[in-house]
RNA sequence: GGGCAGGUACCAAAGUGGUUAAAUGGGGCGGGCUGUAAACCCGCUGCGGAAACGCUUCGGAGGUUCGAAUCCUUCCCUGCCCA
């Protein structure tokens, strides 16, 4: 274990807000001298195992946490999964099964490995505390906070105000994670900006079960590709780590400037002074801000793929969209033979777009050709009646600017 | 239990008998400019149709009417106030 000092450096970096710092570093003196590691909680949604770079932030700080020798929880939220975390959108969620719950806790451990100790890593369930609770101790449990505090969290407040509608059950579920840190005896729960409220909630409830309060550290929240929204799937401004690094070059490389510098900070180890001053070349000119985004997308590939892969990524990158060739793996798409006689092999471009579901309706396909989305063999199609004859083996369909399809004739 | 206000497309939000497939904004998609940037500009954005046009949509189900998102009945849902 590393002196106190040298772990307070590295945990603050990259941190929003450490409530309390001064307690943080008093468990890390204890913790030193008895040789005993602090007890680190993340909590992850059991219904979405797809891990994204917006994760990734958070993660990379509980390697942190394990590089120096602390126990580190990777919390599935089974339980609190069933309320799923206020959103302003309320329903309860029906159960998942214990395959489903399995399932989704293998594909994280797949990926969120990428970036954790294995063998370090505990992986738990809130479902098993939180289960086996009765009704006398939820009563219990909700004594321990007042209606006026919970709505002192933002979210609730704003939808109170605007009149929106909030269930009792959403109330719970602050107290639930908060239940959580009393079941582990938490040391230290992290989280992004947005799980403030929860997390606080979490110290007082442990005060009240008579546990020293968590430390709680909050991360900042990583902008998705629009650079607006955090980033999340369900918004489709997300980079899954798990996508082909190609995949993961080209969204890189998609972000804006202002952007990039965030992403340089909370997604790669260069030190801050390095970045500001990348920053600073940039805005004077004395580096393309393009380059900077190249070094930036090898980086986050290299991370999940390698560096090697990383470098073909960003050749592929190059030979694509600054040389304007082809791609060199496609989506392949099979075409039936003509039946042989009845016609000479043609069939209009519209079927070919809806059928392979490139385009989700007829009218779809129809726009994307009138507005000269639509290229065959790097030639533009505009002609909405357009027949497409595949004579040669393999025809390149490219879909505005950057979807292409081989059509292979089988 | 009583009173009042609401439920419109992916989201927000107009529309209160025909001119409304439904304004506007956001989002999304396509094009232009570029660094696959961002910003900006243009276009599209229910389904079918080359088009004319047809069909299905405004919480659900019925009804009035030549004609309804708009009127009536009923049911479901939400918020506020009173008890």
């Amino acid at each position: 274990m590393k002196p106190v000092d040298e772990q307070i450096e590295i945990l603050k970096k990259g941190c929003l807000e450490i409530i309390q710092e001064s307690e943080l570093k008093a468990k890390l003196v204890r913790s030193f001298r008895e040789k005993k590691p602090l007890k680190v909680k993340v909590g992850f949604d059991p219904t979405a195992p797809d891990i994204h770079l917006g994760h990734t932030v958070i993660l990379r700080k509980m390697k942190h946490f394990q590089d120096m020798g602390h126990d580190v929880v990777f919390l599935i939220g089974d339980f609190t999964g069933l309320i799923g975390d206020p959103s302003g959108r309320s329903a309860t969620r029906p159960p998942m099964t214990r395959e489903e719950i399995a399932v989704n806790a293998e594909t994280y451990k797949a990926q969120v490995f990428k970036i954790l100790d294995p063998v370090k890593t505990i992986i738990d369930f809130n479902s098993r505390w939180l289960g086996a609770l009765t009704s006398f101790d939820v009563i219990s449990l909700a004594a321990k906070y007042t209606v006026a505090r919970i709505l002192e969290r933002d979210d609730f407040t704003k939808r109170y105000r605007a009149g929106k509608p909030i269930s009792i059950h959403e109330l719970l579920y602050p107290l639930y994670q908060a239940y959580d840190s009393v079941a582990l005896r938490c040391d230290v729960e992290m989280g992004g900006t947005d799980q403030k409220f929860n997390l606080l909630v979490g110290r007082e409830i442990q005060r009240e079960y008579g546990q020293e309060p968590q430390v709680v550290i909050t991360l900042p929240l990583l902008e998705g590709l629009d650079g607006v929204e955090k980033m999340s799937k369900s918004l489709g401004n997300y980079v899954g780590i798990t996508e082909p690094p190609n995949e993961i070059f080209g969204k890189i490389m998609s972000i804006s400037d202002p952007l990039m510098f965030k992403y340089y900070e909370l997604l790669t180890d260069f030190p801050l002074a390095q970045i500001n001053k990348w920053k600073k070349d940039a805005e004077a000119d004395r580096a393309h801000p393009r380059d900077l985004k190249v070094s930036l997308a090898k980086s986050i590939v290299a991370d999940f793929w390698g560096k090697e892969e990383a470098e073909k990524a960003a050749e592929e990158f190059n030979r694509v969209f600054k040389k304007k060739e082809i791609p060199e793996d496609i989506e392949e798409i099979i075409i039936q033979p003509p039946d042989s006689g009845k016609d000479s092999g043609k069939r209009p471009i519209i079927d070919l777009l809806v059928q392979n579901q490139i385009a989700s309706s007829r009218g779809e396909a129809k726009r994307l050709i009138s507005q000269g989305g639509v290229y065959l063999n790097g030639k533009r199609i505009d002609d909405i009646g357009y027949m497409v004859e595949l004579t040669g083996r393999e025809s390149i369909l490219k879909i505005g600017k950057r979807r292409f399809f081989k059509l292979v004739l089988k």
